[in-house]
DNA sequence: GCCAACGTTGGC
DNA sequence: GCCAACGTTGGC
């Protein structure tokens, strides 16, 4: 029995990984969050929750689509890679740090939803909205049913 | 445990 | 590119 469906947003920057990359591949593990607050969301997680996904540090910042959490969380493989810019060299195989979820492409918004309409309904958001409390930086957060629903019918 | 220094995020 | 805000690190 698992419990229902519940929502997130998850930001990226499009120079980086858009929707349009997401749409292209289908299915994408989300490496790199090295965040604490950010990884428990994502330890959370479950096969079909809803996602929104948000493009950051770009001219109009906003939600652009729509993706699904596509597995259930396991350890972020780049912390192992020396190489990689995301190794962490105190996360091991036995005992890993950071873990994530493979995000899997639903659709893109005919129309984006920018930051600045979503500012715009802060009092139907309530004010604990993370995407739009001053100062929160987190690139994961919970959405709750009444904002997953009042946000898309921005669309 | 404090806190200064540093790195990162992300809007503008 | 700037910089405010925040998180992390590390010296003490």
């Amino acid at each position: 029995m698992s419990p229902r469906k519940r929502y997130w947003l998850m930001k990226s920057e499009p120079t980086d990984f858009s929707i349009d990359d997401l749409q292209r591949v289908r299915t994408e593990p989300w490496t790199g969050v090295r965040n604490y607050q950010a990884r428990n969301f994502m330890r959370q997680m479950q096969v079909g929750d809803g996602v929104l996904f948000y493009h950051s540090n770009t001219a109009v910042p906003g939600i652009y689509g729509i993706a699904e959490v596509a597995s259930a969380p396991y350890p972020d493989p780049t912390q192992f890679q020396k190489k990689s810019k995301y190794y962490d060299e105190k996360a091991t195989r036995e005992q890993p740090r950071w873990d994530l979820v493979d995000v899997g492409f639903v659709r893109k918004l005919d129309r984006g939803i920018a930051l600045d309409e979503i500012r715009a309904h802060a009092d139907g958001l309530g004010e604990e909205f993370a995407l739009i409390r001053k100062g929160t930086r987190l690139s994961v957060l919970p959405v709750t049913a009444a904002q997953w629903k009042l946000l898309l019918s921005l669309e």
